[in-house]
DNA sequence: CTGCATGCAAACCGTTTGCATCCCC
DNA sequence: GGGGATGCAAACGGTTTGCATGCAG
């Protein structure tokens, strides 16, 4: 009731986060997506960025993707699906694995919550966080 | 071989704070754990709570749940379970549901990641703000 | 005595917001 | 001409950090 109803201009700003959105398959910040978009609008600015993508996310144009970590990311791929994220660089990757719609019906009978959704993010460690050895732990 | 490595000493405070986050069943955040805590150590200061629930999460002694919204929230209960998050008020709760090992089997699959572990987060309306009717969505 | 832990306050960083201007309808 | 969208910069809120002091071993 919210998706399509109250539908927003089709600035050239919201095209191109849009564009340079869609154009990766990681998942950037505000900021990194910032920076993307500025090599072809260099005015833009960063409050425009942050109010189009939650307007975007409002809109299911696009998903705000509230994982851990201390920044939000986003990602143009609106469909389900479950994600990985690094624990020693904070990236963030798409998890090719069935979605468990099984999980929303169990958990609707433990809880008295109305379920609405789910998410499941698994952590670990990238293969070139892996590559640069065990070391460091800490990171964001 | 983080885990009892470096034991920390038990000051007071950390004590406290792991008495007073032991106390409840919900996930407070800092700053609510903080409040607690002044109660019985009126003198004790924001980044001592901040520090010490870091040192802890490290430790593996307590949770760091790094769920939706904006703040961190703790949990003084470590073994795996999943949450569901109230997307009217924020609130955070256990949710009583088998934990799926198989997840993390089908996710190493699916990765070239080395998976850690994982994290399923429920969304939907608790019950007070189920009451409180279908208005404002949004929240945090 | 020595060093870790604390209290306090300032710094930080990601995000939000107020406002004057701009642009599309 | 009017209303939403933008750029800019200041404000915000949560978290972190530097530093002088305190306290346990």
């Amino acid at each position: 009731m919210d998706t399509q109803a109250n539908m927003m201009r089709l600035t050239t700003q919201r095209q191109i986060i849009l564009e340079e959105l869609s154009k990766v398959k990681t998942h950037p910040t505000a900021s990194e997506l910032y920076d993307m978009v500025r090599k072809r609008l260099p005015r833009i600015g960063l409050g425009t960025v942050y109010r189009n993508l939650e307007l975007m996310a409002e809109n299911g144009m696009i998903l705000k993707l509230e994982v851990g970590g201390t920044q939000k990311r986003f990602d143009a791929t609106t469909d389900t699906h479950y994600h990985i994220r690094c624990s020693g660089c904070g990236r963030v990757d798409d998890i090719d694995t069935p979605v468990v719609d099984d999980l929303v019906r169990e958990a609707a009978e433990a809880t008295s919550y109305e379920v609405l959704g789910h998410h499941v993010e698994f952590s670990g460690r990238c293969p070139s966080c892996l590559k640069k050895g065990r070391k460091g732990d800490r990171v964001q």
